[in-house]
DNA sequence: TTTAAATATATCAAAAGAATACATTGACAC
DNA sequence: GTGTCAATGTATTCTTTTGATATATTTAAA
C-alpha cells in the first residue's frame, strides 16, 4: 500500500522554471525567485528543498554537482521531462489567483472615526514603501544580458503589472491620507 | 515548565473585530469576513476555531451560547478586554503586507514567444474574472443600515481599494493582450 | 415522505512562510 | 600573521495558513 502522495503544488513549476535558466542549488533557486518574481511569486526554503527531492525521484531534473566537506551544497539541473513539464504547465488553461494579506486595509475596516489620527501616520509609512518599491521597478533593466531576447516582452508584461500595482497603491494612500486628515482635524 | 506558547497571528485581530460587531460562531465569522474582507483578508476554519478558544483562555472573549444535540453551536461574545486588544491593535504602528500569489504572471515569466498564443486565452479568462470583481465592489452598499455611521467612511476606503485594484488589473489585462496578440500573429 | 441539495460546523493533512542553526569566506583591527 | 566580526551561503525545523474532507442539520423538491 504505497499510496503515492499527490502533490498539487505550484512550486515544482517556480523551481523548474528557474532551471530552465540555469543549473543551481536550491539556495541559489531562492535568490534568483526572490530577485525577479518576488512582487507576485516567493518561495521558502521549507518548499524548495522537499521539492527538490521530489523532482529528482520523478526525474524532472537530476543533481549536477555536489560539493561535501562541513557545509555542502547540491547543484541541480533540469532534464528534457522537466522542460517537456515546465511548457505544459504554461500552456495549460488552469492557473491560481491567491490575494495577498493586507493588515493595515483591516484595520481601517474595524477602525472608528476616533481612531483616524492613529491611522495616519501607518498610512504615510505604507506609501513610503510603496514609493520604494516603485522605484526599483522603474529601475529595472530590461535590457540586461542575461534575458534571453526571445521572452524580454513577455518578462516586460510582469513588470508592468508590478508597475501598475504600485502606482495605483500610492495613489489610493494620497486619497486616504486626504480623508483621515480631516477625520482627524474633526475630532 | 509550562512555555506559553507565543501566538503573533493576526487572526485573533480579525476574529475579534467580527465579534466586534456582534456575537457570533466561528462559522458565522468566517461567512462574515469572507463577504466583507476576502478581497484583502481571508480566514480559514482551520485558523479560527483553535484561535476561538484560545481568545477565551485569555479572557478576551467568552462563549455567549451553546446549543448541544447532534451538531453542536457554540456562539461567542467579545469581552471588555477583547475590546481594549482589538483597539490597542488597530492604533499600533505595525502593520504586515503579504503580497499573493498569481500564477499566471509566473507563467508570463517564464514564457517564450510559442507560448503567446497559448497565453492568450487565459488572460481573457482573468480579464472576465476581474470585470466581475470589479461589478460587485461597485454594487456595495456602504448606506446598508447595519453598518455603523461612524464606520462608514473608514469601510469606504478598502472599498476604494479593492475597486482601483481590480480597475488597474482589468487595465495591464488590455495592454498584455494586445502585445501577445501582435507576438502571436507574427508566429 | 423520501431524496436531494444547500447550509452549518468542525477536523486534519498539505503547503507556505518565518525563524533559526550552522558553515564558510572575507575584511579589518591589532 | 591571527583573532574577531560581519556577510554570505546552505539547509532544517517549527508555526501558521490553506484547502479538502467528514459529518450533521435544515430546506426544497419530487
Amino acid at each position: 500500500m504505497t499510496a503515492e502522495k499527490v502533490v498539487s503544488s505550484r512550486t515544482r513549476h517556480a523551481i523548474l522554471g528557474g532551471l530552465a535558466h540555469e543549473a543551481a542549488s536550491g539556495y541559489e533557486i531562492r535568490k534568483f525567485l526572490s530577485e525577479t518574481t518576488s512582487h507576485f511569486w516567493k518561495e521558502g526554503y521549507g518548499q524548495i528543498y522537499p521539492t527538490l527531492e521530489r523532482l529528482v525521484e520523478e526525474k524532472l531534473i537530476e543533481v549536477a554537482s555536489r560539493e561535501a566537506g562541513g557545509r555542502e551544497r547540491v547543484r541541480y539541473r533540469i532534464l528534457p521531462a522537466g522542460s517537456v513539464e515546465l511548457r505544459t504547465w504554461i500552456r495549460s488553461p488552469r492557473f491560481q489567483l491567491k490575494s495577498g494579506r493586507n493588515e493595515l486595509l483591516l484595520k481601517l475596516f474595524f477602525a472608528r472615526r476616533d481612531d483616524a489620527a492613529a491611522l495616519l501616520p501607518q498610512i504615510q509609512e505604507y506609501r513610503v514603501s510603496m514609493q520604494k518599491t516603485a522605484g526599483i521597478y522603474s529601475a529595472f533593466d530590461l535590457d540586461a544580458d542575461e534575458i534571453p531576447d526571445d521572452s524580454r516582452s513577455l518578462i516586460a508584461t510582469t513588470i508592468d503589472y508590478s508597475k501598475a500595482a504600485a502606482r495605483m497603491q500610492i495613489e489610493w494612500c494620497e486619497r486616504t491620507l486626504d480623508l483621515l486628515a480631516s477625520l482627524a482635524k474633526a475630532d
